[in-house]
DNA sequence: AGAAAATTTTAATGTAGATTAAAACACTGT
DNA sequence: ACAGTGTTTTAATCTACATTAAAATTTTCT
């Protein structure tokens, strides 16, 4: 049927177009990548990516969308296989880092809230905090079963957060450190939350 | 003498513009903020910036090399008062987080090196390269002198550093806030250090 | 093939912001 | 008060995008 293939050259497309952008909004930060800059990386012209989306901002909430989606579903991923609290928290940890040095490439500019839209950064600013909500959560968890020392949780989960959020900054795109990222990072993270 | 008071004023001027700037850097990153942002913040017009500097991106620069004076001194201090590696480690990681969360801001906008010309970030590349190594040196005393558990001292390094240079995106100058990281983010850090 | 829809390009417009030069103002010491 | 130097402003210029509209091209379907 045309419509489905349609949609799907056009979503595909789209989403080429994302992992692009977020490419470079990582890289340059927002106002630094031109849309220039995304269609070059796509072999096409800055006008083409209006096809897709309505203007520049909507590209960065779009790459939020997504990361959110990423998020949400290593979350539930993670705390879905049982386990204790320390289990999960790791589980969801190496799923959470290998997305950042991953084929997809770190879709989460976690950097650019200050440049969506007020409707949208609200919006954003929600799912994050759900997301650290729930990331604190599995702490807790840890902490009540006696797999987690205790601990300040809120801090404690911006530590771990930073932590991660910042490996595009010194992390671009070599394969061999990828995978010593992936096992290294999660270790490191997990050990300081260890109960004796 | 003229000469001398003439200095003065004109350097802390520069001074509270590179507060100024850094302060801007870090919520809007570089390419987001104008120089008519800066210039507000201290009641000025955007033109009398260049009474100080040459164009923008030396105003990066130059925060940077503020930042790497700071760090220095961080290291110097910490290493200096002697102790386990450990201790040092643990020394330098409050330093640096009062400097992150204190009154002279987050001088360290570590993001926005790909805005620098060449020139400078080849400079800034290697002051950071440099810091990072005497980090890790401190880590490495650490593991030898039994007090830090062995680990892989790289990755262990961008970790923490992660977490200290991810502050500024979540913390916004709330003064109690600040009280907490400073007494807990250290303890965080060293935690998953400690050996046996 | 050929029409209709989808995708991309070319060309044009508008604006924000960096930068500069010249003018105005303020302070210092005499 | 005055001259000189230091500091800031006003006004003007220039450039790099974001955005739009219309035209051209490609794809899909019959």
């Amino acid at each position: 049927m045309a419509t489905n293939a349609l949609e799907s050259r056009f979503e595909s497309q789209k989403d080429r177009m994302l992992k692009a952008a977020a490419q470079c909004f990582n890289q340059k930060g927002y106002s630094g990548t031109s849309l220039r800059d995304v269609a070059n990386l796509l072999g096409l012209t800055d006008a083409a990516l209006y096809y897709y989306v309505r203007n520049k901002e909507e590209l960065v909430y779009l790459c939020y969308l997504r990361a959110a989606d990423l998020g949400r579903d290593a979350l539930k991923g993670a705390a879905a296989a049982g386990g204790s609290g320390l289990d999960k928290v790791a589980r969801y940890l190496r799923r959470h880092v290998e997305i950042m040095v991953g084929e997809d490439g770190p879709i989460a500019i976690m950097s650019e809230i200050p440049s969506l839209k007020p409707v949208h950064r609200d919006e954003v600013l929600e799912l994050s905090r759900m997301h650290s909500s729930a990331f604190e959560a599995l702490i807790e968890e840890g902490i009540a079963d006696g797999s987690i020392a205790p601990c300040d949780v809120r801090m404690t989960g911006n530590a771990i957060m930073g932590s991660i959020n910042w490996i595009p900054k010194w992390f671009h795109g070599d394969g061999r450190q990828a995978d010593q990222i992936v096992s290294e990072f999660p270790r490191i993270l997990s050990a300081g939350l260890t109960a004796g």
